[in-house]
DNA sequence: TTTTCCGGTTGACATGGATCAAGCCGACGC
DNA sequence: GCGTCGGCTTGATCCATGTCAACCGGAAAA
């Protein structure tokens, strides 16, 4: 299992009480850059941690929103439905990302998260956030960076959609995970889908056997390793051209 | 002209200085819910106001970002390029809108906004304006309302390349810019579009001849009248049904 | 062990939108 | 007034991806 959040092993009451201040993930998630003394400041802020079992939402869409939500460890998806029940899968999170960021606009949830596996969150009160990074200008500063990054993170999207075609779109996707479970500590060579064909066609904008066809070929050619669900990166930067090539 | 923002005819001083306080458009920017007296504090940070000539940059990708941007008159889009000359328009903006959201997250900007029309902005230099908001918590939460608005618009984006046909994009389009129009107060049903076929396309994800087409089928079909760049609305429930109609 | 089912792969064919190309129209310079 | 040019429209053809369908294989249920 690459790519598994270890967790500590010795539960002990002073793990549980503590939050994000022995978090592994501190560097990635809300915390990254506060001092010791903030971080046990917002150690009391986040209220609860809850696990979610795979198939199941964190929140839905029209929930009323009240917190976000720190991935502790595990992987989601979030997607948005319309009347007519096309629905399109948004983005896929995993340990360290936040979610329901999108929920602040409305206070209602605009999207639904799932759980692509079993998942532990910590919940955070988004009133409590803001009262807390009035205080510690770091946290602030950082929680901004966190909603502009998604904003870029969907651009990056848009752009996916908008001008790429299909196998470009999967070795996009392909990097951006490998990349991203590189940041978590884990091999940036293998890893485990935690979504179907079927989920990475509905982000990319594809129908699932597009999916399969590209990762068919790109086997062929001999840039990655499929099984199932369980890829190898065996040429990053055979990848890499091929999203550059097209003018 | 059914859309330019009347501009204060009566140039006095206190018109150049006060920005926010008496700015015909604090209902929907930043100002949005404010006191008068905060109204006030805000309007010490807006540095400049400045204009940008049709076709100039507001900012350009790579830049180093230190503030955001209000249009107060006008109409901008942003777009990001790929080095290998494709580019995508991610957004169009106009009086009241934000620009440069993108740039806190690496504290360089990460898209080029154009101006497509003699336009006038108002620069809010950011760091001053994080400090405001640790002091004024309505302005600290409108601000996160905008930012996460954003992302909520993003992902409408999202849904609409990864799931909507041609015409599909374009009645949402249309029917997305009535609403903003009608939200400044002008006819939801009869206004010039500021950008070509090509930078419709590039937007929604597609050629400036299937937009063209596109423009013609809703007028032989009556939902629209074209002509050039002036487009009244005759249907707004046809282009309604037009988006929910497809399984 | 056998059956069922779900996710995935692969093939054959259909089609929406891209591409290529020609021509139109209004704005602008000469 | 005339030529040029950019933005737009329209037609003919092409192709990437969607659609439909068959089949496979592993996991869970029987």
């Amino acid at each position: 299992m690459p790519n598994t959040i270890p967790l500590n092993q010795e539960i002990s009451l002073s793990v549980i009480k503590t939050a994000c201040s022995n978090c592994n993930l501190r560097e990635l998630c809300l915390p990254f850059g506060l001092s010791l003394e903030e971080l046990e400041r917002l150690d009391d802020l986040i209220s609860t941690r809850r696990r979610i079992k795979r198939g199941d939402h964190l929140y839905r869409a029209g929930e009323p929103f009240d917190a976000i939500y720190a991935i502790r460890s595990g992987f989601f998806k979030t997607d948005v439905l319309l009347e007519d029940g096309r629905d399109q899968v948004t983005g896929f999170q995993m340990a360290g990302e936040l979610l329901g960021l999108d929920g602040i606009s409305t206070e209602h949830h605009t999207c639904n998260a799932i759980a692509l596996e079993d998942s532990e969150i910590c919940a955070i009160p988004f009133s409590r956030l803001e009262s807390l990074s009035r205080e510690i200008h770091n946290l602030q500063h950082h929680f901004h960076k966190v909603m502009s990054r998604e904003i870029v993170r969907d651009h990056g999207v848009m752009m996916l959609l908008g001008t790429m075609r299909a196998e470009e779109r999967l070795a996009a996707f392909l990097l951006n995970l490998s990349q991203r479970f590189t940041a978590r500590g884990f091999s940036h060579a293998e890893f485990y889908l935690r979504m179907t064909r079927e989920e990475i066609g509905s982000y990319l904008g594809l129908k699932l056997e597009t999916v399969s066809r590209a990762f068919s070929k790109f086997q062929e050619e001999g840039y990655i390793a499929v099984q199932q669900k369980h890829i190898r990166i065996l040429n990053v930067s055979g990848l890499k051209a091929l999203m550059n090539h097209r003018a």
